[in-house]
DNA sequence: CATAACCTGATACTCAGTGTCATTCATGAC
DNA sequence: GTCATGAATGACACTGAGTATCAGGTTATG
């Protein structure tokens, strides 16, 4: 009557990772994501090197592994939006349900947003992950698109701009200590696609 | 009569660095840059590992250095389009300027590209490299703004998409084996925003 | 209970990157 | 030409990330 065969240890190890990640984390904030070592992490924790290594494989991830399931997060909101005609709005929402199921606890998450940037590791991890994210985004385009828009190049630069906006405007949300609306940031960043873009406007129509 | 006082010191050093690189390079591509280490560049490069890790502060660096004038070059080419109101146009044509600057060596640029995309390690560099010629980008962008358009936002996603248009048209270059012509490419990148982002022309005017 | 799978800690290892120090060599001043 | 200064070099030692192996203990399962 266990709830999954072997399932048992599955939940134990995610929930030793959590904890193992919440004492690194206290760490990371207090002193610096480059001044602590494995061994203090796993001092701090009460574990041992070898194991404190084994659950997460870089120091990178300690931090950045919450993040793993935004790129699936994306595709399904994607999925879930696949009548919508419009590639910008359609990304854009998906961007939004996304992020929002990662904004549960926002003084955390701006805490970690904190750490990332002012990390050059961290950014560097993070784009990384972003850029693993792109072909799954790229193929829900595709999918839909009408047969002359089927150039990959564009698809693919739509998921990257798209991601760059998620970015940018997490950025301004944890500027302002989660206090703006994730929506409205997402909408300011993405009207830099439907805004025209010249200096004056020349033509008033 | 020396070009510059000391200045010979400096020839030297970059024309030994060059040389470093052109050493390293060879075996990259040939063993695969994971597998390569130090010892073996400075071996193969004929000097001590101290000497070769005082030119080149990571092994990323070791291959990625000719992309660091690009940033600049972006940033002048924008600013010698000062006039141009429409911020796309002006970032494809300061990007194309800059690109062209780089393919000097077609052959040897593809072969980096290709050795950049096969090691993750040298895209997360890349990109963080890219990251930081952002600001200036935004910078000349904000210059030129319009009052009304001074958003800070929108300025760093066109930024940020021009320069994601320009990491796509690239790979696309040198996956034709640098054949097409990067400025189409970059105009195919670009089409992204400028095309109606619709599955159907429901509109056709 | 027995066994197989897993978790743990210990240990040893490779390699990137930093720092120090003594030697050597080129430059520039006298 | 000689000498002093500063830079380049190589040798060495060190920290820390990440990998791999192994023996002993623990837990699920039949």
């Amino acid at each position: 009557m266990s709830a999954a065969p072997g399932g048992t240890r599955q939940i134990g190890r995610h929930a030793v990772r959590a904890e193992l990640a919440r004492v690194a984390f206290d760490r990371f904030c207090l002193t610096g994501f480059n001044q602590v070592t494995f061994a203090d992490l796993a001092e701090a924790a009460g574990v041992s090197r070898s194991t404190f290594l084994r659950y997460f494989g870089t120091k990178e991830d300690v931090v950045l592994f919450v993040f793993d399931p935004l790129g699936d997060a994306i595709a399904d909101a994607l999925d879930a939006d696949r009548a919508n005609e419009d590639d910008w709005s359609r990304l854009r929402n998906a961007l939004e349900s996304a992020a929002t199921f990662l904004v549960r606890d926002v003084q955390h998450l701006a805490t970690i947003l904190d750490l990332v940037d002012q990390t050059p590791a961290l950014c560097a991890r993070l784009r990384e992950k972003q850029s693993e994210w792109r072909p799954k985004i790229v193929a829900r385009l595709q999918e839909t698109a009408s047969p002359a828009d089927r150039s990959p190049v564009i698809a693919h630069v739509r998921a990257a701009a798209a991601l760059e906006c998620l970015w940018i405007a997490l950025g301004q949300w944890s500027a302002s200590g989660g206090q703006e609306d994730l929506g409205d940031l997402l909408d300011a960043a993405f009207a830099a696609f439907s805004t025209p873009a010249r200096a004056q406007t020349d033509a008033p129509l």
